[in-house]
DNA sequence: ATAGTTACTGACCAAAGAGTCAGTAAAGGC
DNA sequence: GCCTTTACTGACTCTTTGGTCAGTAACTAT
């Protein structure tokens, strides 16, 4: 029987590891109700050793919170910069396939957090603003703004659009952080919205 | 100088005093960070009354949640019932200024407290989804109907519509409980997509 | 091998907070 | 006034948990 070493040191990995139970653990009970013991215990490491890579408990969870979005956004960003779609063919394709996305995804459970958890860390809320709200407004807004220009949406009305674009969505995701279990088609839900918004659009 | 008695017996209104009390300490704090202490000082009651009338935390919790949404949706499906308005003036009128109300309103605060602590406390959302939900979307769709046999509406794409009537409510509350200052005409939102759905719906 | 460095462990501490209960005093009846 | 009832108080207990740190052992360099 070759002893087996208690445990290996991977200073690289650890911090990942950690933060992705934390973040594990902060969706199932909350922050309040995590206990750090027990994000140790889902990363297979000490109680101390997550206080080696995280300050504290507080620590954790904004780095935990910070890192889970900001990628996803960026890739529609990128998305809608790139493309070479008509305006309409974007929005009924990538866009409504990446709205249909997030009510399953981390994305809500980082929305679920902020709304329990925000008030009390106004820096994070603030970050979230500026990385993940207005970013993606900016994007949507543009993307309305260049149909206009070639001519395929009319010029008038489209104040408000961007948020009405993820209004549904927003429905959708706390539906299911709510009820996740009672039906409702949400995806019908963004499609019905899309087909709506672009019939008013639509020059 | 009167000898002022230290407290009054007032068996009647302390069960109230303490929930009101409980409301705004949840609303400001979450489950978790709420103190019962901190509970019994804003009712005015040393800690131990309010374990007289509530037998844990969580009894206080629920018994708080439950009483602060469903007399106001009792009010509304009851003009629901009893308006006689037409279909699109009602919505127009009180419907629409319903929901302006509604993420202002505690209602908001209710929402909150679901999001966050709902998984864990299911009869709870259980009770939320049949004496609101159901019974909210359920009056929007009557209505609905209601329109579509006096001729006003059209019977087709009434599929979802009540929840799309809902949906930029929904933006609008969750906006304010995570951006509270950020600026963001939710009133006009609402009225956009109401303005939209209606003359999707018009015969 | 052996010594040195440090990633990692786990027992410990101190604070906080849920829930209890023996005692107090306010109201009401006589 | 006095007695009884009970709404109410507040000090106490016991558990939980965030955070610390002295010690251990896995790796590295020589």
């Amino acid at each position: 029987m070759p002893d087996q070493p208690k445990y290996q040191r991977r200073k690289e990995d650890r911090p990942q590891e950690i933060a992705d139970a934390a973040f594990a653990a902060f969706a199932e009970n909350g922050y309040a109700a995590t206990r750090i013991d027990d994000v140790a215990k889902r990363a297979g490491v000490s109680k101390g050793l997550t206080y080696l890579y995280y300050k504290t408990k507080e620590d954790l969870f904004k780095a935990v919170v910070k890192n889970v979005v900001v990628r996803r956004v960026d890739a529609l960003i990128g998305d809608v910069e790139s493309t070479d779609l008509s305006s309409e063919a974007f929005i009924r394709g990538p866009l409504l396939s990446f709205m249909k996305k997030v009510p399953g995804s981390p994305i809500a459970i980082v929305i679920r957090l902020l709304i329990s958890e925000g008030p009390r860390h106004p820096d994070l809320v603030d970050y979230y603003y500026e990385n993940v709200v207005a970013r993606g407004l900016g994007a949507i807004t543009k993307f309305i703004e260049r149909g206009v220009e070639r001519g395929e949406f009319r010029r008038e009305a489209l104040e408000h659009q961007p948020h009405l674009f993820l209004a549904p969505m927003m429905l959708s995701i706390i539906w299911r952080l709510i009820f996740a279990e009672k039906q409702l088609n949400t995806d019908q839900l963004m499609e019905s919205q899309v087909d709506m918004l672009l019939t008013q659009l639509r020059a």
